[in-house]
DNA sequence: CTGAAAGCGCTTACAG
DNA sequence: CTGAAAGCGCTTACAG
């Protein structure tokens, strides 16, 4: 069976505490008496009992990701790069998954601050993040948010340049002729709205006039990509489609794109021919369309590694009391051309 | 901050033996003092501290899911269905990506192990799992294997009905008329055998000879779906279409479709008049390409749901000392006809 | 440079 | 039905 530092310390004639020192070098120790403990150390095969170690240091080595909805491969990717960040620094994940509900997002803080994770990455369900203050009264810990800005509780974010992404996109527009451009997005919030802003300064800048009618958003009912395929984007596309003389559409995120893409596939509308599509966020079955689609491709990955990082630094503020200003990093997006625009 | 045991003893005026016997519902005691108790842990917002009860109790809480591709929504999906049944038994589920590497796979063991997981899900990078064997000699945990049979190592395990699956898949194209069929996997592992078996059987059924030269198997070099698009699939089809003269094909998995699909899509041929075609395993976006596309769909939730299961009664099992013989569970796949043959 | 000892917050035989 | 106490395996002031 497993055997413990005491074994350790008795099989190399030193005292646990010493044991201790060699193991965490936390202690200068005689080269001679660190010889003789990790001898005993190999002989013994022994290993550290981690929830000993946790226990004692007060901390469970966990960070908590929750995440608005999981089935998004952007999340999975943010969810990868985040990992891999952690694990250099000693820290595993927790993967927990919201399903776009308040409700659920907040049971899933109460239950990772009840398994005292470390620290918590989210990805927010709706802007409203006000709960945190008072779930977090009692153990303050480290967040940091992720793909959508909260409101009600500050912290650290890391984002994607979401607004210069949507004017690149509809300024690639308006260069191949189009005036008559709609915007459709799954959802009204903080992360759509940004995007809206760069359609809108790309429009202006280019002096075409803003028409609300061609900014549409989807509700958020469903979280499944299948449901997606017919929701409210489906709908709306149809609309502008069959209603207004658009030439051009720029889909906000991959969900709304599932809609808008379906509807084009059905009323049989030629891409690029017949109208242009540019989406935000890229997705590795854009290419096995037809057309293949042209997109503002976001690096999740590397959200997820900031993220890590930004966690792990005020980790290590907290332990050494210092306290400093939350930032907001920006995640810079690119737009791989393909045949649909 | 927060309070313990000792404090809510204290308030109610009994000893922490009785407020953990309350806590925990280990042992009678009178209704009164239970009431003092639950008042006192009200009044302090007490909540018990895992940290300190795991490591009294040797025990983490924790389940380690080891992924050979987590990329592969796949896999993702069986994370989603694993994690919803152990939080069912008060569980959390650490996710790792092997990256399709055994090295890789044996360290996330190691790193789990070392972090004292509970028990450990593993969806095998290859099927040599012997080291295993030594690993868990000192700590023996439960262990589940999906997706993969596993050789070297024996456990409890969950798999599609990889045979009868492909046997329906090879059937509806031989009731279509075609006697022509070709099937290309990403890779030769056991479950791209099983699927071949079944396709071989339907062969065999309706009398029509097995060309082994119709059987073809990628390498497994790269883990990317986007890479897999050019990769070695692609070029077996390339040759399929190209030298041979196959009417139909059957991809043995998502992976294989990308290449497969995009072979087909840039030599634009005609699906499903210049050629059928039908997969193993269904993603959301076969819905998107042209034609849809047609597939054997898998029940990734329903896998991890029951391993989730297993790994749970093999923890009730340890701890009441009974051992029962390890299972093999098969879950039933369906077919999904679209427009693709 | 090293050791004896306290203590982290629980659970659980054991005694009463 | 309840409590005093041991002990899980570490880490860390503190003393020498």
């Amino acid at each position: 069976m497993k055997s413990s530092i005491k074994e350790v310390a008795h099989l190399a004639g030193v005292s646990v505490a010493t044991v201790s020192y060699v193991l965490n070098g936390t202690k200068r120790v005689r080269p001679e008496t660190e010889r003789r403990v990790m001898d005993a150390v190999r002989k013994l095969d022994y290993q550290i009992n981690p929830l000993a170690r946790n226990f004692r240091k007060g901390e469970s080595k966990l960070i908590g990701f929750v995440v608005c909805d999981l089935s998004n491969s952007f999340f999975q990717d943010v969810a990868h790069g985040l990992e891999t960040q952690l694990a250099k620094h000693g820290y595993r994940l927790i993967l927990i998954d919201s399903k776009e509900e308040k409700s659920i997002e907040m049971e899933n803080v109460r239950n990772l601050l009840a398994s005292s994770v470390d620290g918590l990455v989210i990805a927010p369900t709706t802007e409203d993040c006000s709960y945190l203050k008072f779930m977090l009264a009692n153990h303050p810990i480290p967040v940091a948010f992720v793909d959508r800005k909260p409101i009600g509780f500050e912290s650290d974010m890391v984002l994607s340049t979401n607004e210069d992404g949507a004017y690149e996109a509809v300024k690639h527009l308006i260069a191949k002729g189009h005036r008559e451009i709609a915007f459709v997005g799954s959802r009204l919030d903080s992360t759509m709205a940004e995007r809206a802003e760069g359609y809108r300064k790309a429009l202006r800048e280019a002096g075409i006039p803003v028409n609300a009618n061609y900014i549409r958003f989807g509700d958020s009912l469903s979280v499944s990509q299948r449901d997606h395929r017919h929701g409210a984007v489906y709908k709306h596309t149809l609309d502008l489609l069959t209603k207004h003389d658009i030439t051009a559409l720029f889909s906000g995120n991959t969900l709304a794109t599932v809609g808008a893409f379906t509807c084009l596939m059905e009323l049989n509308i030629k891409i690029p021919q017949d109208i242009a599509f540019i989406t935000f966020d890229d997705s590795f079955w854009f290419t096995m369309t037809t057309p293949a689609l042209t997109a503002i491709s976001q690096y999740p990955d590397q959200i997820g590694d900031v993220a890590g990082k930004m966690i792990c630094e005020r980790l290590t503020d907290f332990r050494n009391g210092v306290d400093r200003p939350h930032q907001l990093q920006r995640i810079a997006t690119q737009m791989i051309i393909r045949s649909s625009c």
